[in-house]
DNA sequence: CCCGAATTTGCAACCGGTTGCACGCATCGC
DNA sequence: GCGATGCGTGCAACCGGTTGCAAATTCGGG
């Protein structure tokens, strides 16, 4: 059907090889030769074959884009974020959908197949063991949202959890809350780990505070809903740390369908800052992760490893803030 | 790095033929011949290229899906769905965010570069130009989410917008509602359009009702939000059919933020019934729109075309139902 | 106008597979 | 024991490009 470079070739009169020329920049053509197989690609319509030049040159701009996470709405935005940045450097996503699959090794022979350059992780529940596997493969990986420690065997690009929990924790202590909870999304993922440890670290430091933690078993509206009637039933704390925006307002959900309400019987502060906790009927206390930042600099690393940096991998680690709505109690008044 | 077919023959000591055989299935090999080369490929770890078979094949398995549509959490669901069945049937999604495209010629160039097998067009905002661009090139294409007609140009799987905006219509009116507003999408959208037409030609059988209209920019919350408090202030309908979840609770937030309620003050209907319009504090009655028979369907179809099967295109219509919930007045009661 | 250097072009091999064809060999019937 | 049949295998060409190398062309300078 589509024209070949065989066809530009005859039609033009010239070789095969002044025609791949024409089209591989940095490659020596004339002009006269330039116009000449211009035209007759033109009039052929022909557009070099992506799949067939990677055979030779190694490079297929084909990136995985690895994720497990299609419940969370704020992945919505991570995806467009990510694919609109891979495509503005001429890469191309290659979506891979973890949500039910138990294998890494199958997903990595996978995307061995289709030789893709490299490999986006975006999952904050992903066991780091996952990315590593493609490194072993020889691919280049970068984790976005992954756990960031010391020497990470990966390029990590995310938030340091572990910091995170303590901000929360601050943030709970100076509205003077006494009793309050960690209610995490699934204890398998490592950044609901990190949270508690960074959220007990800190409450550590103040003796009066009493503490308590639960699990959500998935970073899901329902899950966060179940969970909190769940406590509710059994003698809440003051507020809670909850692991995630949408697993915050599956929470809110509980409270309001108890007859209570936030931030007056139960306070509530969660982490992500998705877009619609700022919607005026959720209205929710949280903390802002910059997921545009991190996925820029995600990119942004892939891109240099394709460009054949290998440096030693690097935990590249982005603050939050706090988002100050309408689900904690006020801070109390300064006393001068 | 990775070994290839040449290396496999070479340990085994047979010839490349009889490697490419024993992973092509249908192939006569001879069980000796498949052992010999199935242990030369395990020492090897050699996995066949997808790509390089590609090229004499003349089959990728790979299927571009394109959307422009990475604001509206519904989609979030739609992706989850499209990419589990198409990985389910051995396809991978090559993922296009037409966000900020303007040309549709290009992307049709780039997935012809990357030999897609096929196209899932999921929009409803796209216009129908585009999925015919994609034939028109003579690549395989299944719009989802399309506008359905008697004889489209190319396969269409999704609702039919004229009926949702007659049901809608309906549903008002059987409330008791006498004054009220379609507050649509971008009206470039077909959804858009259809649903206004529906809405429009049910009223004209109400002599009584009088029906108002407008736009917000996007399927948005905030365009909903800003569309909503501008109505409110220059004399609202008594309710409305929106164009969309997402646009009705950014409609909703609008009318709490000015110290109203819904159904109280205004009422609003929704489509779509995403996740979030089932969640107690926002308590949406909506149209609910089968998103995971329209995505098994239409990869449904995009399988049979890549089977080829090129009957002519069909649009393939599903239900919608009401889902009742807590944004319209009860119906009155029925006088026996 | 001639010569050497620089640039442009074509040839041919190669990337990693697939596949039509012909040949070798075992099997079968008679 | 013979030829017909058929399966299994290897050869070689091909898919659509790229690229090292050498030949051909262009160019500049004297």
């Amino acid at each position: 059907m589509a024209a070949t470079l065989k066809d530009v070739a005859a039609r033009a009169g010239v070789s095969r090889s002044a025609v791949s020329r024409t089209f591989t920049d940095g490659a020596s053509v004339s002009a006269k030769m330039r116009h000449k197989v211009e035209r007759a690609a033109r009039e052929l319509g022909y557009r070099p074959n992506a799949l067939a030049s990677s055979l030779t040159t190694g490079r297929t701009k084909l990136i995985g884009l690895v994720s497990n996470n299609f419940r969370n709405p704020i992945f919505l935005e991570v995806f467009d974020r990510f694919t609109r940045a891979l495509q503005d450097c001429g890469l191309r996503p290659l979506l891979v959908n973890l949500t039910d699959e138990t294998d890494p090794e199958q997903s990595v022979r996978m995307l061995q197949q289709y030789s893709v350059d490299g490999v986006v992780v975006a999952s904050s529940t992903l066991p780091p063991a996952f990315a590593d596997a493609f490194r072993d493969a020889g691919v280049p990986v970068v984790h976005a949202f992954g756990r960031s420690v010391g020497a990470p065997p990966v390029h990590v690009v995310g938030i340091d959890n572990v910091v995170c929990g303590r901000m929360a924790a601050q943030t709970l202590v100076a509205r003077g809350y006494t009793r309050v909870g960690f209610l995490g999304g699934p204890d398998s993922a490592t950044s609901t780990q990190d949270r508690l440890v960074g959220f007990l670290a800190q409450l550590d430091r103040h003796a009066g505070v009493i503490v308590s933690q639960s699990f959500a078993r998935a970073y899901s509206f329902d899950a966060g809903r179940d969970e909190m009637l769940r406590l509710l039933d059994h003698g809440p704390a003051e507020a809670y740390f909850c692991g995630d925006d949408v697993l915050s307002i599956g929470a809110l959900s509980a409270i309001q369908s108890r007859g209570l309400s936030a931030p007056e019987h139960v306070g509530i502060i969660g982490l992500n800052d998705m877009e619609m906790s700022g919607w005026q009927n959720i209205d929710l206390t949280t903390i802002r992760q910059p997921i545009a930042q991190i996925v820029t600099t995600a990119v942004d690393v892939m891109q240099k490893m394709l460009a054949g940096d290998d440096r030693a991998p690097v935990a590249r680690v982005f603050d939050c803030e706090i988002v100050e709505r309408g689900t904690l109690r006020a801070l109390p008044a300064r006393v001068s």
